[in-house]
DNA sequence: CGGCACTTTGAATTGAATCAAAGTGAGTGG
DNA sequence: CCACTCACTTTGATTCAATTCAAAGTGCCG
């Protein structure tokens, strides 16, 4: 279902039906941990249906959401022989698990996949750079309209444009992700609200000043 | 001489000799630009001599530097069609650039380099991970002891393994790097100055305290 | 109905930003 | 060789955006 805009998007049938004899599939309850930064780098995944939550810790607790991956998204590229982040369960997931040796062999073997793998480093790469003008240089309230247009954008491109942004993380996972506190994060919505700009629904916000929200983010 | 931590490092004698009928030496004096954020992508770089200073700017002028790239790096491998940031040379910088033609032939002719920029790719992606749990979760002290370390280990692994710190860039590009001001990133060093845990020397500092660093960056 | 996890709201605090003013030092030219 | 400039850096005083501390409020589920 997710593979018109996965990596398997470009690949032919032969190659196809290899992908689909090495693929464990695999799903997951809300909350439980696919796997944990510093632990043994065992599979790369390939996430089908969910979100999955990726989170860095510091001793103390201090906790950075590095992104939330969607269906179609990798996990376990940047990876050496630990994994350098966690990652969990947001809501149950489904995704296609892949044995290390499985995916090495297959990398070597079709340097057509590793096309395909590269640009979707490079793609994570530039969004870690927005991520970083976001987390360094902007404020509470365009973190969050940028959190918004991006999670909304990030739908769309799935095939599910709507003016509705679901949103199944929590506060304090929306606040670890833009470098803020819980409290800011439900303070911003509300102003947002306030304003009109937004409308707060069950489940996500309903965008409202599509052209104030852009104008922000530029 | 940058060579042997490059991408260069694993090819074949073979691989060397193509690589170089494609690349074109070039060189930049301090301040000059390599590309800019937003323009058409011509060319890929391997940085062989001097720092280069990338960042992306937001259009009322706040700057975000998204890193510092040294002898062995690779500029320009997150590009669609136009760059995602703008790249300038801090003091004298030796390249070597390749036509993005050359690039795209070179890279589907050989996939082991291929493999090899893509491992390039993923390391970026784990740095930008770090950045992001430095930008969104550490104070100001932190930033700059995890700083300050960080680039003493690149400059260790480009084979200048020293206790001080050589630091090109201004305070102005430390705080646009760190997401701080300018007069922040100041009095941060003048209080590590007088803990004793560092000693600014010209064109660096020398790290006086290193457990203490690190203990601060764990 | 009660418990629990999550969210919102309010008041007080604070770390870093902003505003303001010297201080430093390399490069230039008289 | 010294005064002058210019860019960069440091230091001080004040302000403020976001955090912290504190307390309800909400809603789901057994």
């Amino acid at each position: 279902m997710v593979r018109l805009v996965s990596v398997c998007a470009s690949l032919t049938d032969d190659e196809l039906a290899l992908l689909e004899q090495l693929a464990m599939p695999t799903h997951f309850a809300s909350g439980d941990t696919l796997f944990t930064q510093g632990s043994e780098a065992h599979c790369v995944y390939n996430v089908t249906a969910g979100v999955v939550r990726l989170y860095k810790l510091l001793s103390d607790g201090r906790r950075q959401v590095v992104g939330f991956a969607l269906p179609g998204d990798f996990l376990g590229l940047a990876m050496r022989d630990a994994y350098g982040f966690s990652a969990d369960a947001i809501g149950d997931v489904a995704v296609c698990a892949f044995s290390r040796a499985a995916y090495t062999a297959l990398v070597d073997a079709k340097p057509h996949l590793l096309k395909r793998l590269h640009e979707f480093a490079t793609h994570e790469l530039t969004l870690a750079h927005e991520q970083m003008m976001l987390l360094g240089r902007r404020t509470a309230e365009e973190k969050l309209i940028c959190f918004l247009l991006g999670m909304q954008q990030r739908w769309a491109r799935l095939g599910k444009p709507s003016v509705t942004v679901q949103l199944p993380m929590t506060r304090q996972d929306i606040a670890d992700f833009l470098g803020l506190t819980i409290e800011t994060v439900s303070r911003t919505f509300t102003r947002l609200a306030k304003d009109k700009t937004i409308l707060i629904v069950p489940g996500g916000v309903r965008v409202m000043n599509p052209e104030r929200m852009h104008a922000v983010a530029a």
